[in-house]
DNA sequence: AGCACGCCGACT
DNA sequence: GTCGGCGTGCTC
């Protein structure tokens, strides 16, 4: 049999093909499928992964280059990652080499060498037991003082601790310390490194462990549906438990906002083991080293937002996706990955359950369970047997308004003030942002490269646009008619805060925005001082339907519901009841249930009373029969293309081409149509729908468009991309 | 994506 | 005469 004599390579560039290369020379074994290579590429040289080695080459071998060096001595990504990649690149319809580059950390993606994963620090002598440095000596005090306290230093709690390396050394050559060096051991893990909860499990929730042992290991997609307060987050830590004293890995991935200390601290206080936890503002080397850990088999449990899907593991036993509807799990750009889709690949190709959690299931996992691909397990009991919030709607036909506020609402603050709790004003509302305008000639201030207004910044005295973030001064006269009565209008977010100070003077008022909670610190403070205020009025955008828990809220007002039922994206009406339910559900608790206000124009709309008496579960059924009627996903599957470039009619244009080219295939092509917001940071900006019945049609014809629009589109001129299930089709 | 090659305007 | 503008084309 003839040796196989070439390499396929998936090289990180963005080109939807792999590439041949003859081996290294004067290398005899060709380098195993899954070890980096380094190749030349054109003029330079790129990183590449070896996808397989083959006896035959669609070129002539005159043709191909050599391998110049093999980075890796053994592979370091699994079969079963570069199946994920395959995957990807094949339903994605995206370049082989980035669907691969993805799965690796920066530093190995440009071709580092791994690192060591030894410990290195150090401990004291015996000699340096009663060691007392010199009165000067003030760097050498501070680490005595912590071999005080501490057995061991390293390299990673160096830093933290505060002291020196020059002091270290220092102390090393005056044989108080001795530098250690320790290969890290991977863990047996057993029943002594795990710490109960006091509180026991409740009968549905010890159900549904019993059913998890039930069956041997295996793929299973499970949906847990479970309200705020039933407890999922057990759930998962009982999984983990059983997969954990099996020897295996754990996999979780939290909403991008989800990845807090208290997160983290829950399962850092159940379980002695080691953990490797992605957050955002890790160095690429410490990135890396997680990495490693995890790799190997020595961090046991994997916690991460969106990107953590793609860690190695060495024997992963289950992957769970907390709050799996939440937005932040599609990548929303380049390659548009869905990390909640690719878990259930991923558990499908290792063979494993994948969870996925959450109060307020996404209608595509929704209708998976429906068509029993997915387990459906639910948990319905709030702990402590709390009542579940009520929630009702508030008229605003014809009702005189307060800054966005019904009149008729003040009297709910009111009460609930003088009960001693809080209550929450929810920001749902667009035009709340501060712009400017001249009260003589109607002027207002405009961004020049956007469809938008530029909101005014009275803290940084400017102008900035949201959208493509220039800034320009506040003007003291109209710049059209000269004008200086400039006034501010839609500050919604302060007026209506000084109208509840006006109203409510007494009662300390938060506001929760990006603006205010900017620092690193500033949240976790301001949430302190929530948590000790008796009552208190809360205002706030998005950011307070994630993750943080308001005990002393009972009363939560929405100012509207009317663009999620009126708006154009169908998804809206799916979003709404989420945030609705999630932001409920996370107010008041055991003795003091939570109320809701929602304020609308459309109280007999039928979703909307759906939600309000019969909870989102029912609204979303309702949803998704709608969509089958109308041949919505996830009855029918989508791929938008997104064109910008500077000249409407040129974007328009392009996109026909690209649809004609298509308009033989059994998909429908709506558009193109502008985008949301048409114009951003100067570029026209406008998309083309495509729908099929089946996935493999609408994979087909992304195909043919994409080879279309490499021939068409200049990168320099053109800003392009294909978004398959697109979740913001904005 | 990069990076080179190539063919026209305003510089020494 | 050449320096450099970025349009076009290719990467095993
Ligand atoms: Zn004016
Ligand atoms: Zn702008």
């Amino acid at each position: 049999m003839p040796h196989d004599l070439f390499l396929k390579i998936a090289v990180n560039c963005p080109l939807r093909r792999s590439f041949d290369y003859l081996p290294p020379k004067q290398v005899n074994e060709l380098p195993v499928p899954g070890t980096r290579v380094s190749v030349p590429f054109g003029n330079r040289k790129l990183t590449g992964i070896v996808i397989a080695t083959t006896a035959t080459s669609d070129l002539p071998a005159n043709k191909l280059r050599h391998v110049e060096t093999v980075l890796d001595s053994t592979p370091i990504v699994s079969t079963t990652m570069m199946q994920l990649a395959t995957w990807m690149s094949d339903y994605y319809q995206h370049p082989i080499g980035e669907c691969f580059a993805i799965l690796l950390p920066s530093l190995l993606r440009k071709g580092e060498k791994q690192v060591d994963l030894s410990e290195n620090g150090w401990q004291l002598t015996d000699s340096g037991k009663d060691f007392r440095p010199a009165a000067n000596a003030i760097q050498q005090q501070k680490a005595i003082d912590y071999f005080q306290s501490n057995a061991r230093l390293n390299d990673d709690n160096k830093g933290a601790a505060g002291i020196s390396l020059s002091a270290l050394k220092n102390l090393v050559k005056k044989d108080v310390l001795h530098p250690y060096t320790e290969q890290p051991a991977k863990m047996e893990f057993t029943a002594a490194h795990i710490h109960h909860s006091p509180f026991g499990l409740n009968t549905q929730q010890a159900g549904l462990i019993q059913r998890f042992e039930a069956q041997p290991p295996s793929f299973r997609p499970i949906l847990l549906e479970g309200i705020t307060g039933s407890g999922k987050t057990e759930v998962y830590l009982q999984l983990i438990e059983r997969v954990l004293l099996a020897g295996k890995q754990a996999l979780i991935l939290v909403p991008e906002i989800g990845l807090t200390p208290q997160t983290i601290a829950r399962f850092q206080k159940r379980f002695d083991c080691a953990m490797a936890v992605f957050h955002s503002n890790l160095t690429d080397q410490q990135r890396l080293r997680y990495w490693q850990q995890s790799q190997a088999g020595i961090a046991r449990i994997i916690i991460g937002t969106r990107s953590a899907l793609f860690t190695a593991t060495e024997d992963l036993g289950i992957i769970i996706i907390d709050e799996e509807h939440d937005l932040s799990y599609k990548q929303q750009d380049g390659l548009r990955y869905s990390a909640r889709d690719l878990a259930c690949v991923r558990a499908k190709i290792e063979q494993i359950p994948v969870v996925l959690g959450s109060a307020t299931p996404s209608l595509e996992t929704l209708n998976n369970a429906d068509t029993q691909k997915f387990e459906h397990w639910e948990l319905t009991e709030r702990a402590g047997n709390a009542s579940p919030a009520t929630v009702e709607l508030v008229d605003i036909r014809n009702q005189p308004m307060v800054d966005g506020l019904a009149e008729s609402v003040l009297p709910h603050i009111a009460h609930c003030l003088q009960q001693q709790q809080q209550a929450l004003v929810f920001i749902n509302r667009r035009g709340f942002a501060p712009m400017l305008i001249c009260h003589d000639c109607g002027w207002v201030s405009q961004c020049e490269a956007c469809d938008a207004r530029m909101t005014l910044h009275l803290r940084a005295q400017h102008l900035r646009c949201h959208h493509c973030q220039a800034v320009s001064p506040i003007p003291m006269q109209c710049p059209a008619c000269q004008s200086s009565e400039l006034v501010y209008q839609g500050a919604g977010t302060e007026r209506l805060e000084s109208t509840l100070k006006q109203h409510f003077p007494d009662a300390p008022l938060f506001r929760i925005d990006r603006d205010t909670t900017a620092g690193k610190q500033t949240m976790q403070n301001m949430l302190a001082q929530i948590h000790e205020q008796p009552s208190a009025i809360l205002v706030g955008t998005q950011m307070l339907a994630k993750g943080h828990h308001f005990p002393n809220v009972t009363l939560v007002v929405i100012l509207e519901a009317d663009s999620a039922l009126m708006g154009t994206d169908y998804r809206a009406t799916e979003r709404f009841g989420q945030l609705v339910t999630q932001i409920v559900g996370r107010a008041g608790r055991e003795e003091k249930p939570g109320h809701a206000l929602i304020q609308t124009h459309y109280p007999d709309h039928m979703q909307l009373q759906k939600l309000v008496h019969h909870g989102y579960r029912r609204l979303a059924m309702d949803l998704l029969s709608q969509r089958r009627e109308l041949g919505l996903p996830p009855f029918s599957f989508q791929a938008l293309i997104r064109l910008e470039a500077r000249d409407a009619q040129d974007a328009i244009n392009l996109l026909q081409h690209l649809q004609q080219s298509i308009s033989h295939l059994p998909i429908i092509a709506i558009g193109p149509y502008p985008a949301n917001l048409q114009r951003r940071a100067h570029y026209f900006r406008f998309q083309l729908m495509l729908q099929a019945h089946q996935r493999a049609q609408l994979k087909y014809a992304v195909g043919i468009l994409l080879d279309t629009a490499t021939a068409l589109i200049k990168p320099a001129q053109h800003r392009f991309s294909v978004d398959i299930d697109p979740q913001d089709v904005s």
